[in-house]
DNA sequence: ACCGTCACGGTTGAC
DNA sequence: ACGTCAACCGTGACG
């Protein structure tokens, strides 16, 4: 375990290398850019990296979801023993069919589909190994697995899951997630799964409260109290991942303001807190108007004044300068959609 | 000046 | 319990 707090990058912005920036900051990319806020002014602002900019931008408008991917893990394998039953089975009604035959039938019964079809490879080393021997029994990954969850979509459950609901105590799960994000397709939403309103979700307040996410000293708090806190902060309102609304406990006075991360407890660092990155302005609204942003469409406020810029800001939009950002585009719906959250103006 | 892209060093989590 | 691997991360530099 090493020793991570920070670092400050060229902007003054502190990240932490390898994690994810904090939902908070990835929100207000995306609410600064749908205001037509230029990414570099963003970046400016929030002192994040212009490349990172980009690439949440980008990845918002792909996808709608601010969310990070799925760090670390494999990939859920193809070769579900219902995969293999049916390989072999082909097998044996066709000695000589060939691996792309296979793949072929797979697909076209509906075993697979092309997200999760195994390649030709696979399906040449399943008869290798383990239709070789067709008296052999198909041992697949005895133990684990046992419920059959065929055809599990690589898409839609493994970067966008979020791993299952937690035991109050906040120990880490031993079982693979029963209950698939909800949805099947496209992985548009990854299921962000919060009834927050924006200012909720962007957790700024506590965020940004150093007393609040840091330690004594100035820390941030260990991984795992943040996990335990981010589950906790899962209000399960659209039911998301099955989550066992008893089972959250709702003691954390965080829980309200933490934005939950998309797959790891650990995605919201403290450190990002810091005081070198600046997010915080005590008293500060970038926005000149001192009024919480009415977002189109969502009727939501956004406090945007928590996550603060000490530099100078140009006012969100000029009017001499057309909103270059793609983000501007209606189809998103503004960001009450967004990052898959459907957030309801539950509170206000 | 701005922005897209990518190498890099890092973290993470399933296997 | 530990190592490996392949995913992802943000930064910083380049064009």
């Amino acid at each position: 375990m090493k020793q991570t707090y920070g670092e400050v990058n060229q902007l003054g912005g502190v990240f932490v290398n390898g994690r994810p920036l904090p939902n908070a900051i990835r929100l207000r990319i995306v609410e600064l850019a749908q205001l037509g806020i230029r990414p570099c002014d963003i970046s400016r602002q929030l002192r994040v990296s212009h490349g990172c900019v980009s690439k949440i931008l980008a990845r918002y408008n792909e996808t709608g979801s601010i969310l990070p991917g799925a760090i670390g893990g494999s990939k859920p394998r193809v070769t579900t023993p219902n995969v293999v039953k049916s390989i072999r089975e082909y097998k044996q009604g066709d000695p000589g069919i060939f691996a792309w035959e296979i793949r072929d039938r797979l697909l076209a019964d509906g075993v697979c589909d092309k997200y999760n079809v195994p390649s030709v490879s696979s399906i040449s080393r399943i008869l290798r190994n383990k239709i070789g021997n067709l008296s052999q029994p198909v041992q697949y990954e005895s133990g684990k697995q046992a419920q059959p969850q065929p055809s599990i979509s690589y898409n839609h459950l493994y970067p966008y899951s979020y791993p299952n609901a937690m035991s109050p105590s906040g120990a880490k799960m031993s079982s693979p997630p029963g209950v698939p994000v909800t949805g099947g397709h496209v992985s548009i939403s990854r299921g962000w799964p919060s009834a927050h309103t924006v200012s909720n979700i962007l957790g700024i307040r506590a965020f940004m409260d150093p007393t609040a996410v840091t330690g004594p000293e100035g820390y941030p708090p260990k991984l795992e109290d943040w996990g335990s806190v981010n589950r906790a902060a899962f209000p399960s309102a659209h039911g998301v991942n099955g989550l066992d609304k008893s089972s959250l406990d709702p003691s954390s006075t965080l829980s309200s303001y933490v934005p939950p991360c998309a797959y790891s407890p650990s995605n919201q660092y403290g450190v990002y807190s810091g005081p070198a990155g600046s997010y915080v302005g005590p008293g500060h609204h970038w926005q000149a108007q001192g009024t919480s942003l009415p977002h189109p469409g969502s009727g939501m406020a956004i406090h945007s004044g928590d996550i603060h810029s000490s530099m100078p800001f140009k006012h969100a939009v000029r009017d001499d300068r057309k909103p270059p950002s793609p983000l501007s585009k209606p189809q998103h719906q503004a960001l009450s959609s967004i990052h898959g959250l459907g957030v309801p103006t539950s509170s206000s």
